[in-house]
DNA sequence: AACCAGGGGCCGG
DNA sequence: CCGGCCCATGGT
């Protein structure tokens, strides 16, 4: 991984199966969207701690319209780019007994570029809540109009609110975004939070995954799901093997005596958006 | 230990 | 158009 150059606003960075259609596409975040631009094969504009962001690709190389200070203080771990794929792909492969990993590798191979981003730990845990028995467009629908009436503005976008904000703002502000049942759940959090009640700084710290589950799930409408995607993509988790319908699905069809996630370590949960990815995007 | 409700809207038929 | 379904969970 290199800066290969600064022009125009845009850092140009050589870096090793980077993907920013499958890394923006795959289902882990919410606030980005594909931006026509004939300078690149790709691009997507958001937003993530606090900043206007775009990503961009053009054949292997990343662009992203930001400094290079704060290239290496936030986008450089909020898109892993320190992180060896090649090893870990090879690594989630070798895990299996020989008999399974066909399918593995085929998931792996599709799903090559995907990058587990190091979200905020409270916009993951927020988002993830919200995306409970919910489909994609309406989590990302609701997570725009929650940060556009209590986010802070930042020209033409909006960060994602605190957890003081929500508290600040109730319940019925939190329902009367179309968040349905989950108002209570957002709002219970934004509490526990605010209050410092829960402390996602030491949820970041906890020494084992059933302990920062554990601290997670004290919020009321957050199970082992929420709970593994929030540590997965908020906390950097990455032993965190979040258990949905679609993993679900691949499993019995893939490996139809199961699959024990505990064999992948603490890349058990690369391997699962390896497969969550594959089990979306492959028919058959 | 099985159900079941609870927003709203996507999406396939 | 309509009805099943949705990156789950808590309550019965």
């Amino acid at each position: 991984m290199e800066i290969i150059s600064n022009e125009n606003g845009w850092l140009r960075i050589k870096a090793d199966s980077f993907s920013v259609f499958k890394t923006f596409d795959c289902g882990q975040c919410f606030r980005f969207d594909p931006v026509e631009d004939e300078n690149f094969d790709y691009r997507v504009d958001g937003v993530a701690f606090g900043r206007k962001i775009s990503f961009a690709q053009l054949n292997d190389e990343l662009y992203i319209n930001t400094t290079e200070d704060d290239f290496n203080n936030v986008w450089r771990a909020y898109l892993a780019l320190d992180t060896d794929y090649a090893a870990i792909d090879e690594k989630i492969v070798a895990s299996l007994p020989q008999g399974d990993r066909a399918h593995m590798r085929l998931a792996v191979e599709t799903g090559k570029g995907i990058r587990i981003l190091r979200q905020d730990p409270w916009e993951a845990l927020c988002s993830f809540i919200i995306s409970q028995n919910n489909n994609i467009p309406r989590i990302k629908k609701i997570i725009a109009a929650m940060s556009e009436k209590y986010g802070e503005d930042l020209g033409g976008a909006y960060s994602f609110p605190t957890a003081e904000a929500l508290y600040q703002a109730g319940e019925e502000a939190i329902f009367a975004l179309k968040t349905g049942f989950r108002a209570k759940y957002i709002f219970d959090a934004a509490k526990k939070v605010a209050t410092g009640e829960l402390d996602l700084s030491q949820v970041e710290k906890a020494e084992s995954y059933e302990k920062a589950a554990e601290m997670l799930m004290s919020v009321s409408g957050v199970g082992p799901k929420v709970a593994a995607c929030s540590l997965l993509f908020g906390f950097g988790r990455t032993d965190a093997f979040p258990i949905d319908v679609g993993i679900k699905r691949v499993i019995e069809k893939r490996f139809p005596s199961g699959l024990d996630h505990t064999v992948f370590g603490d890349i058990a949960g690369i391997a699962q958006q390896y497969l969550f990815y594959y089990e979306r995007y492959i028919e058959g």
